[in-house]
RNA sequence: GGGAGUACGCCGGAGCUGGAGAGCCGGGCCAGACUGUAAAUCUGGUGCUUUUAGCUGAAUAGGUUCGAUUCCUAUUACUCCCA
C-alpha cells in the first residue's frame, strides 16, 4: 500500500507531466509494500484495477477524519454528522451508509468504517461516549456493506478502525470489538493528533496484541519515517500520512542521512543532487540549489519535485524495512535508521 | 536659469508639524511548525548589546529649545512646475 493513497493520487495529478516517475513510485511497489511477509490476503480481498491506463489501488477514507479536523463546522449525532461547506456554506449529512455507498461509488479496494476520531487531549467519558458510537456506526457500516454489491466489476475489501483515544481501558475493548468482526484487514485510528509520540507507541502496542496478525494492521495518519519505523516494530503494516507530500509543499524533505529544508540558506550554493540515494531520477538529476532556487521563486515544480523525493524516500523506507523483516535483520537496522532518518541536516 | 516639494532602518506605503517608536501595514530576507489533506498554509524574527533590559538612531552639518523625526540655516540627493 502507498504511503497514502490521497497522497499519491495527488501525486498523479499534481505530476502530469512526470508521470512515468509517479506511475513507477507508485505501480513498482505498491499495494503490499507496506504488509508485512505473509500477509499478501489483500491481492485476492481487494484485486487491482484500470486506473488512467495503469493498475492503481485506491484506499478511501470515510470522513471520521474530517469530523475531527473540521470540527468547526460540524454536528455530530447518533445519525451521523452534518457538515457545512467551507466554500459555499451548503449542508451535507453523512452516515454510515451513505458513506458506504459513496466509497463503493468512487471504487475503492479498500473501503473504510464512518468513524469518529476523536481529538487530543479528551476526557474520559467523552472518548468512552464517542468510541461507543463508532461500534454502532461500525455495525451499520458493516450491514450496509455487506447488503450492497460493487458498482464497478470488482472487489472491495472493508476495514474497521479502533478508537479510545489515550486510555488503554478503552482501546482494549475497541480492539476487541474491531477484531471480532473478522474484516479483512483493521485499522488503528485515533491516534497522530498531537499526543506525544511514547503514547501514540503504547496505544499502538496494546492494541496490534489484540488485532489478528494474519490480517493488515493499518495505522492511519502516520507519520515522520521515524514514526512509521518504531511501528513497524510494534506489528503495524499498514500506513498513509500527508506528511510526505504536505511537507515537501513546505519545503521540508525527508532523506536517509536525515531531514533538510530545502529553503534554507545553507543549500543557496549547494549543486549536489537533491538526494544522490534516491530511487528517483529527478533527485538524482537536479540539485539542491536549483530545487531551492524554485522554491524561493515560488516555481510550482518546486513542490513538484519535493513531493516526489518524499515520496519516493518513503517508500523505499518501507521497502527496506519489509526487506529487512524477511531476512531477519529488521530490529538492528531499525535502531540504526531511526538516528539517521530523524537527523537535521544544515549545510 | 527660476520656483515648489520631499528625505527614518533591506524595499514600498501610511502616519507624525515640539513631549521620539527602533512603532504600524505590505514586500523581501532569515528561521520554525505541519502526522486517516479545507489550507502552494500558519507562526515568529529581521539596528547593536551582556536581550523581562539597555544603547545608538530619523539624508549630512550646524542652530533654536528644558526638550527636535517635527522649527530655522546651509549642503546633498530626488520629484514636480515654469522658462
Amino acid at each position: 500500500m502507498p504511503v497514502g493513497t490521497s497522497a499519491t493520487v495527488k501525486a498523479v495529478h499534481q505530476h502530469e507531466l512526470e508521470h512515468d516517475i509517479a506511475a513507477q513510485i507508485i505501480l513498482g511497489n505498491t499495494y503490499h509494500l507496506y504488509l508485512r511477509p505473509g500477509l499478501e490476503v489483500l491481492q485476492s480481498a481487494g484485486g487491482l484495477h484500470k486506473f488512467n491506463g495503469w493498475r492503481h489501488p485506491i484506499l478511501t477514507d470515510s470522513g471520521g477524519y474530517q469530523v475531527y479536523s473540521l470540527g468547526h463546522r460540524r454536528k455530530i449525532k447518533e445519525e451521523g454528522v452534518i457538515f457545512q461547506s467551507h466554500i459555499d456554506g451548503s449542508k451535507h449529512t453523512f452516515t454510515p451508509e451513505n458513506v458506504m455507498d459513496i466509497q463503493r461509488i468512487i471504487g475503492a479496494d479498500i473501503i473504510m468504517a464512518f468513524d469518529e476520531c476523536t481529538p487530543y487531549p479528551c476526557e474520559f467519558k467523552y472518548a468512552k461516549k464517542s468510541m461507543e458510537m463508532t461500534h454502532r456506526w461500525l455495525g451499520r457500516c458493516v450491514e450496509r456493506f455487506d447488503s450492497t454489491e460493487p458498482v464497478h466489476g470488482y472487489p472491495q475489501a472493508f476495514f474497521p478502525i479502533v478508537q479510545g483515544s489515550t486510555f488503554p481501558e478503552l482501546r482494549k475493548i475497541s480492539a476487541e470489538t474491531i477484531a471480532s468482526f473478522g474484516r479483512e484487514g483493521n485499522a488503528i485510528g485515533g491516534l497522530s493528533v498531537g499526543e506525544p509520540a511514547p503514547e501514540m507507541y503504547e496505544m499502538c502496542g496494546l492494541v496490534t496484541e489484540i488485532l489478528p496478525k494474519d490480517k493488515p494492521r493499518y495505522l492511519m495518519g502516520v507519520g515522520t519515517p521515524e514514526n512509521i519505523l518504531e511501528c513497524i516494530a510494534l506489528g503495524i503494516d499498514m500506513f498513509d500520512c500527508v506528511l510526505p507530500t504536505r511537507n515537501a509543499r513546505h519545503g521540508v524533505l525527508y532523506t536517509a542521512e536525515g531531514i533538510l529544508n530545502i529553503k534554507n540558506a545553507c543549500w543557496k550554493t549547494d549543486f549536489s543532487p537533491i538526494d544522490p540515494a534516491s530511487p528517483l531520477e529527478t533527485s538524482r538529476n537536479h540539485s539542491r540549489a536549483y530545487l531551492r532556487h524554485l522554491f524561493v521563486n515560488g516555481e510550482i515544480l518546486g513542490m513538484q519535485l519535493a513531493s516526489l523525493q518524499n515520496l519516493g524516500f518513503f517508500l523505499w523506507l518501507v521497502g527496506e524495512a519489509r526487506k529487512r523483516i524477511q531476512d531477519g535483520s529488521f530490529a538492528v537496522w531499525k535502531n540504526e535508521m531511526v538516528k539517521k532518518v530523524s537527523f537535521r541536516l544544515a549545510g
